[in-house]
RNA sequence: GGAUCUGUAGCUCAAUUGGAUAGAGCACUUGGCUUCGAACCAAGGGGUCGGGGGUUCGAGUCCCUCCAGAUCCGCCA
């Protein structure tokens, strides 16, 4: 066996191998390596079980078959029992643990062991995507947070993504913003505060359509007039945009968030017909009530509701623009797979999107993409009911940041005076906004989760400060010795962990490579969020339970190793997350 | 009415997708700093996995059926 990155694998390749040269019906046999719950090893297998059961045989039998088939450099490596009805235990030696953290030093290595994962692979994402003109609010985080997350871990695992920001820049609210801004501008607030200033005038508008039918009609032609290319309207459209994708840019700052492209629904306005066209050619799409729908015969829903994608009144919606989104994404990025964030409510106008596209796609011949629709719940208050400002709004994302940075703040000044006060502002930012985040990634995305100051900002519990926490204590300890972590001064002449506390901190860190295969092929953050929290709860009880700096130079080297390679696991998995880490807090 | 998601310790959440004795944090009880950061660690109590059936070597996980909550269901996205 080679110490390589991911030792699964390699188990894996091993004992198909066995189960070949064991007589085993090779191509039949999947060994299903995994990690293991540490009182019975490192990995365990657990293929022989269903194997054996298919063909009636003894499981244990053709356990111990395959384990002697192994070669005998494996065996030298770990330790391998066989237990229950056949489960083939790997507790790797502690030379063996040894041989794997030497190498894996610096994040590149880290990554060109990860990138054998998706490499080949283009993934476009398509997160955070607002609507014009509104405001980013807590509703909006999770695409962001969760969306960049997704990025950074495909990215790191060898995948080429492109990101892109599908913004809801066209559609029947530019008519009321339109005539808004022409009718009920307030020039001074908009100079003070754009976007809250179109948020305003939206509403405004949206108000005098509904208790005045002259001033629907006048909204209805201005958006008339932009869809008919009107010049006056068009320059009015392109403003608005502009007013608020710059707001938008202050926001994705702060949270280190970026896109490749924002390629948003007005992008699509010419590369509809063809749409209407080939869903018409094709037989997928049917005159329904004046509008263009696709059914879907086989499915107990979308057998009777439709999938509009034009409107009786002859207008195009997002079906129309997503499915030429689909479209684009295929031909023009070459997309291997495409992710779309959106809230959970969207699920039926996704899962109509997908049938559509694998019909169109098969009639055309066209190359089909795999594609996942990740969806979350909602954020609800204490009350358990969807999150809202005391007044009933919903709550602006910049106001939450500037919550979340000013609690930090108050608690950095409460356990640290000591420090300077640029010093504690700049740890508030990392701990506030990382606190936030990681609250959001650390949930099982599926469901809806309660915010909670307290929770999240607490130094117990899966939260950002207790890894941040760890973080600056390993740095503390190398800044001590004044010494780089990576410098292989500080780790030259380390041997194998040997004490219990060691051990265990040694096969944690060992268990990398398979959350980031599982993270990614399930799109769930919330998998590294728990190691990254188990990881640094085991380096905090080693840390308590074995002094580092310790006399013995091997054993120092040693314990140095380990807190090297905790430090750069616990580095590298916050930044995959998109949170910045710190030296010290 | 139909569909999707959710239901796990008093509270907030996990459980490697069918694997071994269901785990954390908060709260509660107790212990640990003249020694590398105690923003921490160690130990303890606390469970009909919403109820009931079924599938099999094995079920919190899959199927059926009830119960409860959230969301969606024709021209918003």
């Amino acid at each position: 066996m080679h110490v390589t990155f991911n030792l699964a694998a390699e188990l894996d390749a091993a004992l198909q191998s066995a189960a070949r040269s064991a007589g085993l019906e090779g191509n039949d046999f999947v060994s299903d390596v995994r990690t293991a719950d540490p009182r019975h090893g490192d990995f365990q297998a657990n293929g022989v079980l269903g194997y054996a059961k298919a063909r009636k045989l003894n499981p244990r039998a053709i356990a111990e078959q395959l384990v002697a088939a192994l070669p005998a450099d494996l065996r030298d490596q770990c330790d391998i029992t066989i237990a229950g009805p056949g489960f083939i235990n790997f507790a790797l030696k502690p030379a063996t643990l040894l041989a794997w953290l030497l190498p894996h030093d610096n994040q590149e290595h880290l990554k060109a062991g990860a990138s054998a994962f998706y490499s080949g692979q283009r993934y476009v994402v398509d997160f955070s995507s607002p609507n014009t003109a509104k405001q980013l609010h807590v509703g909006h985080i999770r695409s962001m947070v969760i969306g960049e997350a997704i990025c950074r871990l495909l990215s790191f695992c060898g995948a080429s993504v492109v990101r892109d920001n599908h913004i809801g820049d066209w559609g029947t609210q530019f008519g009321k913003l339109i005539w808004g801004y022409k009718q009920l501008r307030d020039d001074a607030a908009l100079s003070r505060d754009p976007l809250e200033e179109l948020e305003r005038i939206y509403k405004a508008a949206d108000a005098a359509t509904k208790s005045d039918a002259a001033i629907l009609d006048a909204v209805r032609a201005e958006l008339v007039k932009l869809q008919q290319g009107d010049a006056e309207n068009l320059q009015l459209w392109k403003k608005i945009i502009a007013i608020s994708s710059g707001a938008f840019r202050e926001t994705y700052e702060r949270l280190d968030i970026h896109f490749d492209h924002e390629l948003g629904e007005s992008f699509y306005n010419d590369k509809l017909p063809r749409i209407y066209a080939e869903l018409a050619e094709t037989g997928l799409a049917v005159e329904s009530q004046g509008a263009l729908v696709v059914f879907h015969p086989e499915h107990p829903r979308f057998k009777t509701q439709p999938f509009i994608v034009r409107k009786s009144d002859g207008a195009s919606n997002y079906a129309t623009t997503d499915l030429a989104t689909m479209l684009y994404r295929t031909e023009h990025f070459s997309a291997d797979a495409i992710i779309v964030l959106t809230d959970t409510r969207q699920a039926d106008h996704f899962e109509q999107l997908w049938l559509t596209t694998q019909k169109w796609y098969a009639a055309k011949g066209y190359q089909l993409p795999r594609f996942e629709h990740v969806s979350f719940g909602s954020i609800l208050g204490e009350d358990g009911k969807a999150i809202k400002t005391r007044s009933g709004d919903p709550i602006k994302l910049q106001a939450l940041l500037d919550e979340a940075v000013e609690r930090a703040f108050a608690l950095v000044t409460e356990k640290s005076p000591e420090l300077p006060e640029s010093e504690r502002r700049e740890i508030a930012g990392t701990v506030g906004i990382g606190a936030v985040r990681y609250a959001d990634l650390a949930q099982n995305r599926s469901s809806d989760y309660v915010f909670n100051w307290e929770k999240i900002l607490s130094f117990d519990g899966n939260t950002a400060p207790y890894l941040l926490y760890a973080v600056s204590r390993i740095h503390s300890i190398f800044r001590k010795l004044s010494l780089n972590p990576c410098d292989v001064a500080a780790t030259a002449g380390a041997t194998a962990p040997e004490t219990i506390a060691e051990m265990t901190l040694a096969r944690k860190l060992l268990g990398l490579p398979s959350v980031l295969t599982n993270t990614t092929a399930n799109l769930r953050p919330h998998f590294l969020c728990t190691y990254l929290f188990e990881l640094a709860g085991t380096f905090s009880s080693f840390y308590a339970a074995e002094k580092v700096l310790v006399d013995d130079p091997a054993i120092r080297a040693r314990r140095l190793l380990l807190c090297a390679r905790t430090l750069l696991f616990l580095e590298t998995g916050l930044q995959l997350l998109g949170l910045r880490t710190l030296t010290r807090m």
